[in-house]
DNA sequence: ACAGAAGTTGAGTGATCACTCAAACTTTTT
DNA sequence: AAAAAGTTTGAGTGATCACTCAACTTCTGT
């Protein structure tokens, strides 16, 4: 009786995710109604029975993408490595793995609605921009991990903001080429900076060993 | 007679002009016929008479965003200032007024069009590529300009392809964000990357002036 | 002056858009 | 077992989509 599993909690997730994949893959304007219906293999009744219009679809769609970040991205890239650093680099393999999986296409689903609704719609603006809050807040969260091998002062939340920001540049570019070439890049540029970072941090560091009294604070 | 300068090369470049101005402001499939056409003031005769649909007309667009960008962008840049370094932090201070301007709206047109429409049409995409390359290219000269102010063996093409990348990165997230700060903070760390690369190379300058005999050749 | 080309007009085309709803079916509650 | 609530059906709605075309006006060359 009441171990009967949610066997059928489908069809509001089944359009959910079948409308993420779709506007991943086609854009959010360029994806009608019809489609989304047609490969969830629903009625266009069922899909309103559940959301009031496509724009509350989208919402719903933005607020699962929040949910999805956790399982479906971040916990197989801390799965593979801990080291801080590695983390780094192997959430950005993963979404290089989309790239290549897709033939240089749809690169970040969010970043792509980015682009495309948060100007008309300032509900999905939101939404997106929580998304990004959470992605780079995990990766904020690595760098401080990181502790020493950076610089001390060093701001571990906006640096995570341009891991994102090399990211979704990165991705516009390669699909711009139909080349990973420019995301490649684009990712050994942000590594020799973090390098750079580190290389000096640990200069200032042997530094202070040679001469360990004074004249730090302030 | 010959002295009339062509008062009225209109009609056609008033379609691009608005076609490109909608396509940044709303997005390409978010912008119908029917209102570039009210916004030219034309008929939509007028505008098949000069392209053959929709997305021939993109494809010109993307054109004339191709000879748009000398006169309108880079110019103006290079008029302010004849410091490479200062000339990329200009480019980009004027991509950043215009997101001012609109309010943390629109972001870069190019940027845009390409998340939304190169996965669907190839030839799309071969046009915003070369307005990516053109862009890289005028700064990626600024770079070879700075000459020895940064290493010599820096892959200087490669690095101003990676400015675009922070740019267009940083205006996603500032339109995400509705506020210019990420931007800021992207451009920032470029700065602080560009400084670190040429306190490297005076570092190294410096090292080779105090021996400045040999072994540097292979 | 005149013909042919170039450009413009704007009502009209079928297709597709997001969306509706009464009726039927299924599950849960009592 | 009956009532209530939840879910699904799918043909159908008006609006808007990209696009057409025959008639008309304006340029251009001779």
């Amino acid at each position: 009786m009441s171990a009967q599993a949610p066997l059928e909690p489908e069809t509001r997730e089944r359009i959910l995710r079948t409308a993420f994949q779709l506007f991943h893959e086609q854009g959010f304007h360029a994806t009608g109604i019809a489609t989304i219906v047609r490969e969830a293999g629903i009625n266009p009744g069922s899909l309103y029975h559940f959301f009031d219009s496509k724009d509350q679809l989208l919402l719903q769609v933005l607020e699962f993408a929040i949910g999805y970040l956790e399982p479906a991205v971040m916990a197989p890239v801390e799965r593979r490595t801990s080291d801080p650093f590695e983390r780094i680099f192997a959430l950005l393999a993963q979404y290089r793995e989309g790239m290549v999986a897709s033939g240089c296409r749809m690169g970040c689903p969010i970043g792509n609605l980015a682009l495309e609704v948060s100007d008309s719609n300032p509900e999905a603006r939101d939404l997106i921009h929580r998304n990004f809050q959470n992605w780079a807040s995990r990766v904020a969260g690595w760098l401080t991990e990181a502790g020493q091998r950076l610089p001390k002062q060093l701001d571990r939340a906006q640096l995570a903001r341009f891991v994102l920001t090399v990211m979704e540049g990165g991705l516009m570019q390669a699909r711009a080429a139909n080349d990973l070439r420019p995301f490649d890049e684009a990712v050994a540029v942000l590594r020799q900076h973090l390098e750079l970072l580190r290389r000096r941090t640990a200069r200032r560091r042997s530094r202070a060993v040679r001469r360990p009294a004074g004249k730090r604070r302030r």
